[in-house]
DNA sequence: CGTCTGCTTCGAAACCTGTCAACCTAGGGG
DNA sequence: CCCCTAGGTTGACAGGTTTCGAAGCAGACG
């Protein structure tokens, strides 16, 4: 098991959501992306490790900054992990996390749309 | 009911993922567009919305490319209303989809990070 | 080598979402 | 004015998701 998922291929990276339809297998690759943002807990661990200083953070960092339980906040990293959306890097006694920056820019990139024609 | 809600207020439609923390307001309201995005089906409508001549579709024109029941496809179409990702225009008969063209690019941006420092 | 802290994984309950069947409302044509 | 088609809404069920408590595993220190 946890096993990386190779998700975003390069022809789904860069399409343009406003540009063409967008196909069915591509739309399933990134509707799990966005889904994995579509909570609040997930967002804000997203941005506390992209705002953090080296883009690396500690999860005895990100735990105690919500009022959820140990083991939750690890299921929210294991999805944005598993959405490809951040990696773990393990430091010795405690686990890094890092956000995967690429992968970000190509869901920015398919929401960036040209003014309306 | 059905009363539209006000998402992504200003302060709110601009602030970069990485560049500082969000708020846990402002998550709350970034995740539910983000989960409205986070369905194949929903994607694929906001594609073949924001992709289609004028920006305009008809639900006419939405129904028959999914293999999905007619009331299916509208609640799909009132979930991105309500995120605010989309706009329903009455033009006779038929419903008119419109995308919001600031609301993706907000959320785009939000997406939008500086390469790692 | 023993023990301790910290993170992950497993299992179960509560909540929410996606889907469909049936009914109601709005506009066109005769 | 009446009937017909096209969309939207409501209610209900199956499935998935979120959350917590308990157990397991890896690494560090004495």
């Amino acid at each position: 098991m946890s096993k990386q998922l190779t998700v975003l291929e390069p022809e789904v990276c860069c399409a343009p959501l406003a540009a063409a339809t967008v196909p069915a297998e591509a739309a399933a690759d990134l509707a799990a992306a966005f889904k994995a943002l579509g909570d609040p807990v997930r967002l804000q661990l997203l941005s506390m490790i992209a705002s953090a200083d080296g883009g690396e953070a500690c999860v005895c960092d990100l735990t105690p900054a919500f009022d959820l339980t140990g083991p939750t906040i690890s299921h929210h990293l294991k999805v944005l992990r598993e959405a490809g959306l951040v990696e773990s890097d393990r430091r010795g006694t405690w686990v890094w996390y890092r956000a995967n920056r690429p992968r970000m820019a190509a869901l920015s990139a398919v929401l960036d749309i040209a003014p309306a024609g």
